[in-house]
DNA sequence: TTGCTCCTCACGTCACGTGAGGTGGC
DNA sequence: TTGCTCCTCACGTCACGTGAGGTGGC
């Protein structure tokens, strides 16, 4: 039974030696072994399990969403309805923030143009002070009283 | 010289009575005069600042910037440049985002489409176990030695 | 007197990153 | 002995949100 040490780990992984560490603290990672002096050693198992959480948070998933997928994954048997939950759950939760970029990104071109200009006619400067006024536009609560 | 309360210039804005105190300690908007009792009172040009910030930061400019726009629309005279530098930096960063979270979103739509199976045939979970090794494949640092 | 608004801290959020100050292993 | 790795706290990040405990205004 080969036991590394955190720095073998990470290099196995490309996961940082703090953040290993806090994923123990946190209870996503289980309790590393020590050696005599004190040094965390992992097995096999850690290995797997850290590379599984390292590729989860490469797709944007939450600490907690790899905590379910974990114990999902430990029981190969089981119906995997919940991954697919979770997944189409951080699926939308991507589009929409892409729709929401998008639409900054349109807002952001419509007044980048013309350099070499002033402030006075600057259409950045303009869109921040003229124009639009806040989303909530309750009546009741904007209204002059 | 009408002034008026925090309370109603979070009415007039739509940005939290917490928030406003937050833009006021960190020098982001002007120190607001206070009545005898104590109680914060704001002016015109309160409101006209407090609306620059809440349309910048709608548009995703971060703190740091609005205070940069902020000191810009100050000068009316002044060329603006500076003003089209940072809005072409924030685009730049939210098209990058845009592209990463569409690889995510690709990603993610290979993964789902099968429900009702179980775990040992679930694409997500395949995915997180096997495949792809760490992005930093330096094989100086992943050789086994 | 009621209850609405306002006040000042202090701590929490999310997932780590950084730094201080110290020790073990070869 | 050197210097590399490891250890444990504690605090910082970004832009606020929440809650405690209290007071002013009508």
């Amino acid at each position: 039974m080969s036991l590394i040490t955190i720095g073998r780990l990470k290099d196995l992984t490309g996961v940082q030696v703090e953040t290993i560490r806090y994923y123990e603290k946190i209870g996503l990672l289980p309790t590393a072994h020590r050696s005599a002096a004190g040094y965390r050693l992992y097995g096999p198992q850690h290995l797997r399990s850290l590379s599984f959480i390292r590729k989860g948070r490469a797709l944007g998933f939450s600490i907690d969403s790899l905590r379910d997928l974990l114990a999902l994954a430990a029981h190969p048997e089981n119906p995997c309805d919940n991954a697919d939950l979770l997944a189409g759950n951080h699926l939308r939760s991507i589009e929409q923030k892409i729709s929401e970029l998008e639409s900054l990104r349109d807002a952001l071109r419509s007044m980048i143009c013309c350099p070499g200009k002033r402030v006075a006619e600057c259409r950045i400067i303009d869109a921040l002070t003229h124009r639009t006024s806040p989303e909530n536009n309750d009546p009741a609560k904007n209204e002059e009283n």
